[in-house]
This record gives C-alpha cells, structure tokens and sequence, in this order.
DNA sequence: CTTGACCCCGTACCACAGTACGGGAGTTAA
DNA sequence: TTAACTCCCGTACTGTGGTACGGGGTCAAG
C-alpha cells in the first residue's frame, strides 16, 4: 500500500498540495486518515486513482461539479445508474464541445475576415477594423451571408498521415486556408473531405498547401 | 435620437443598464454629461457606437482588457499607432482562437474514443469510461499490500509524441521496467511523471527504455 | 403636485478553479 | 537535539464579466 503525505501525491498526480485541499472541500475526495489527532493525511493508492480520475475527467471538460457527480455514481456502486447514464453524460459533454468548436469557428471567420480587409500599414484612419467595429451588424454577427454562395466540397486524398496528431495537422492547414469554411480529415481513409469557397481558393492550392506540409495530396473529386 | 438615456442606449446596444455603468467604471467610456448636479447621464451617438465597438470585440473573443487597450489606441490618435499595430493585434487574437479550437478537438477526440468504447448499456463495471479515466494511475498503484519501500518520482521530458497513440505506447514502455509503479503520460506537454522505486531501475534506464521506443527523453528532475 | 417609471450610488455577490498567506505544529535527518 | 522541511488550518484573494440590492433622487405625464 502506498503511504504518500499529501505532497507526494500531488507531485504524482501534478496538481499543488492546496489543490488536493480544495478538492476535499469541494468534497471531491474523502480526508484519508491521519494517525493520532492533528497528524498528516495518509493517502491510499485509491485516492490517487480518484485524483487521476479527476484530472483525465477535466482534461475533457468535465467541470468539477459534473465531476463530483460522476464520482457520487460511481461511489454509489451500479445498482441504478449503469454504464448508459455515464456514456450519456459523455455523449452531451461531446455535443457542448462541438458547440464551442463551431462558435470558435464563426469567431475565427470574423476575425480572418477582419485581418483579411486591414491595410496592415498606414495610420488609423484606414484601418478597417475599427469602422467594422462599429458597424451594427459586424462580420461576427453574420457569418454566413457571404459564404453561403458558392460552397463546395473538395475531396482530397492524403498519405502519409499515420496518426491523430497527423490528421490535426493536416485539419490545420486546410483550415488556414482563405476560402476554407470546415474540413474532416481521417488518417484512416487517408481522405480529406474540405468546405470551400472555389472562387477564392483552387483545389490545387488546396493540395498544394497539404504537400508543403509533407504529405502527399491529390484531388479526388468535387461535388456541386 | 442622440439624447438618450441609459436606459435606451442599453436597449438599443443590447447590454444591460448595470453593464453600461460597469464598463463606465473599467474606463471602457466616459461618463458622459450630467445636467446640473446628480441629474441622469445623457448620451451621445459617439458614446454608442463606442459601446457597438466592444460588444462587436467581445463577439470576436477580445477580453475587455483587450478593448481597453484597443480603445486606447484610437483614442489617442493615429500619430504613433497605426492600421498595423491593430491588424497585429487581430492575427494574435486570430491565433489564440486556432489554438483554443485545436485544444477543444483534441478534447473531442478523447471524449468521442470514450463513447466509442463505452457499451452503453449494463452495469458500471462494464463501463470503459471509469477505467479509461483511471488509467494513467497504472498497474502498480492497485492496492498490493507487498511491495512498496522507497518511491521517488521521475519527471522525463519526452519529445516525438504527437497523438494518443504515442501516449500509449511509452506509458506501455515504462510500465513494464522493472520497480514502476505507475506512471502519466502527456504528449500535451511532453513530459512523463514516472512513480518509481528507484532502488530498483536508475533514471537513466528508464529513459533508455523510453529511447527504445523511438522517442527522444530527458531527465527533468527527480523528486525525494 | 402627485404618481410611477426611471435613474443614482455604493456595496456585495455570482460562477469557476484554484492560489496565497501566516502562524503554528508535526516529522525527519544529521 | 536542533535545524530543516513539510504539513496543518482558516481566511482572503486572484481574474473575468458582469448581476443584484436597497435606499434614495429625478423626470415627465396626468
């Protein structure tokens, strides 16, 4: 069994020692034992997977609160709630993701669009951004006006990428691109599936901008 | 119509009366002229396209001590600041934005291989979910009564790990030296946290191990 | 000149996830 | 035994963007 006082286990797990003090307040984690009256707390291996537990959980944006809950289930042992109340809970915490993903996205756009129309030189007065600003309905607040237009989808077939990080990379790059609207990338099929604007962009920008990250990139075919 | 009060600016800016005078207090505005001694605020067009300014920069993910500062800018002329200072400011902005996208994907994609392996149905102990969040606390920290006498903690800066996938297999490396207790991988920071009897395996070897694998690693620092 | 809507001000409070501080007590290696 | 280190506890504070409250003052219509 193993017997860490509180900052070994918050070097293990790598919070602070005050924050293993929060959790328990918070009432995330019991108070171990402690010998005698006024000693130190003892943790137990349980503790630490607890503690583990909670930092993957916030690692996915669990807040501490949906994580006491989680706990609070499992602490409850399986009786009621089973493995469909957990996926549930992941599945919705998966949705809100999503949703800050597509909001970041629409401020991305304003903000590309922003950068895009500004001199970059010169003094204030031709600055865009600021008249942008303060127009009532700035680029922000009407994402899809211009977009919606010309849209297609490119479909593009990419090798090389052999793992998650190479897919995001490939995602990001797209994604840099003027025109780009949204892409999906799998290293499985080895596919990149990219909503664009062709009369800003070509296809074979598209595929040039892969390549110049070291992948191989060919068009695959475009729908309307 | 530029006679107005408070009240209707905030109806007309879409904020609340108390946020006026909140942003009134961060300096974000003047106060703007009272009749007399204590009579109501009045304000201007000006005033109100300044308060358009921030609510459109909030929108596009400006903190107000960003706006502040942006406010500032324009306020004091465009003699030394000009058109690229803004712009400068848009393009970081625009990369933190890229950043909080791709750490929100990244987070997306955990949750997604969560529900993926989770059956969904069924008691809790047949939920993937609670062991997949546990699992960084390893084998070793199971409560096993035998073994256990001296634990340090070795901090390895690792280097090539780009996906979960390369998580795994170095937490698989280190797991399986001899005298390991547990340990947590990152490839977000790069870095392990290896709970070690080191009277048993020395630092170095575990880093060997971890080169075997086909990554780079360092000692960072070693703990007791 | 009263009534009711609106505005004044200062202060305190909300969520969130901790961090900092200070004085004292427990623990451990030399 | 003594110094050095670690931990104890309660309280207060951080930053971010506001909301809420309460006891008053102002303003325009009837």
């Amino acid at each position: 069994m193993t017997d860490m006082t509180i900052g070994k286990v918050a070097d293990v797990v790598g919070v602070g020692v005050e924050t293993i003090r929060f959790y328990e307040r918070r009432k995330l984690i019991e108070q171990p034992p402690r010998p005698g009256e006024g000693g130190y707390r003892i943790y137990s291996g349980a503790t630490v997977r607890r503690l583990h537990f909670i930092r993957r959980a916030q690692e996915l944006g669990f807040s501490l609160r949906e994580i006491a809950e989680l706990l609070a289930l499992r602490d409850a042992g399986s009786d009621q709630a089973g493995a469909g109340d957990v996926r549930q809970r992941a599945m919705t915490k998966l949705h809100d993701v999503d949703q800050k993903i597509d909001q970041l996205r629409r401020i991305r756009q304003g903000l590309a669009a922003l950068v895009d129309r500004c001199p970059g030189q010169g003094p204030l007065q031709c600055c865009s951004i600021f008249d942008a600003l303060e127009q009532n309905a700035g680029p922000a607040s009407r994402p899809t006006m211009s977009e919606e237009i010309s849209m297609q989808t490119v479909r593009l077939s990419i090798g090389g990428m052999h793992c998650n990080g190479c897919e995001e990379i490939v995602r990001h790059v797209l994604e840099q691109q003027t025109g780009v609207k949204g892409c999906s990338v799998s290293h499985e099929s080895g596919e990149a599936r990219v909503a664009v604007d062709e009369s800003r962009i070509s296809d074979e920008q598209l595929a040039l901008a892969v390549r110049g990250a070291g992948y191989s990139a060919n068009i695959v075919k475009t729908t309307e």
